[in-house]
DNA sequence: TACTATTCATATCGATATAGTAGGAATTAA
DNA sequence: TTAATTCCTACTATATCGATATGAATAGTA
C-alpha cells in the first residue's frame, strides 16, 4: 500500500489538530507532535514550510505556537500538498507557455503533455477536499472507533 | 516542469521505437539506444523489465533483440508506467480488502483512501491512452517539424 | 532584568531511491 | 566456431527522504 511522502501526511495531520483546536490561541508544535506522534523537531520543519506556504500563522516565544491562517473550509487538500512538494504554487491551469515546451524530440513533447495532464487529474482530486471535509471525516471515524469499544 | 521517471520515460521511447518497427524482425536494445539518445546498458536493463511485465518479448543470440508482446492499440500508457514502476500489476479496481486498511489512527485511514482516489485519477489518464495513439502523435508532430523546415 | 518557552535557521546524517556503469555468462544466427 | 546479442548480477555516484542536532532570535512572565 502506498502513500503520500511521510513530509505530507505529517502536514495534513498537523493542520487537522489546527483546525480542530481553538483558533485563537496558539497550539505548539511539541503538542502536535505529541498528538499525531510525529517527532517534534521534525513536524517543525514543516510547520515553517507551512508557514511560508501563507497556510499557518505562528507566534514566538514563550505561549507562542500556530494557528490556521485561513478558514478550514477554505484550505484545499491540494493547498496543503502542493505546498510541502517544493512545487511551490502550481499554476492550476495558467498554461501560459502553451506550445513552448523546449523539449528536442517528438516523444519529449508528447510525454510533457501527458504528465502534465496526470498531475491535472491529480489535482482535482485534491481540489475538492477541503481541510474541513477532513476534520468531518477524522470526526465521524473517531466515533465509530467509540461505539466499536462498546460491543 | 516535472516529468515521468526517466526510466519509464526511457521506457515508452523504446516501445515506441519498437511499435514503429516492423514486428516481425527484431530490434536490438543497441539500435534503439542509439535512435534515441539512451545509455545502451541502461536500456537493457528496461527492456528486461518490460520483458517480465510481458510487453515486449525478446530473442536472444546474434541478429537478436526485441518485439512487441502484442498490437501497440493493444498495449496502454497505464501498462507501460506501471510495468517500470516497480508496481507489478496495480489490481486496477480489484477492491477486495476494503474496509481491510490496518493503519492506527483515524487520519491515516483517510489519508490512505484519498491516496488511492489520486492513484485511481492517475490510472484512468494511463489506461485511455494507447501505445499506437503515442505513435500516432509522434508521427503528426515529426512531419509539422518537417514542415517548419520548408519555410 | 533574568529566565524560560517557543519559533526560526541551518547543518548534518543514515537510509533508500535514482540513474547509471561494468563484467561476464548464456544463447543463437551465420 | 565466432560474433552478436540478451541476460544476470554487482557496483558506483548522486539525489532525495526522513529525520536529528545545535543554537540564535523572540517574547511572555517572575
Amino acid at each position: 500500500m502506498n502513500r503520500f511522502p511521510i513530509k505530507v501526511t505529517y502536514g495534513i495531520k498537523a493542520t487537522i489538530e489546527l483546525a480542530r483546536h481553538d483558533r485563537s490561541v496558539p497550539l505548539q508544535a511539541k503538542a502536535i507532535a505529541k498528538r499525531q506522534g510525529i517527532p517534534s523537531r521534525f513536524i517543525e520543519q514543516i510547520l515553517q514550510g507551512l508557514k511560508r506556504a501563507g497556510i499557518v500563522r505562528s507566534l514566538r516565544g514563550a505561549q507562542g505556537g500556530y494557528t490556521l491562517a485561513q478558514d478550514p473550509s477554505q484550505i484545499s487538500l491540494a493547498d496543503l500538498v502542493n505546498s510541502m512538494n517544493g512545487n511551490e504554487a502550481i499554476p492550476s491551469t495558467t498554461n501560459s507557455s502553451a506550445g513552448h515546451i523546449e523539449n528536442r524530440g517528438a516523444s519529449n513533447t508528447i510525454l510533457s503533455t501527458i504528465w502534465a495532464q496526470v498531475q491535472e487529474a491529480e489535482q482535482a482530486v485534491l481540489r475538492v477536499i477541503s481541510l474541513q471535509s477532513l476534520v468531518e471525516q477524522h470526526q465521524k471515524l473517531e466515533s465509530q472507533r467509540c461505539l466499536m469499544y462498546h460491543i
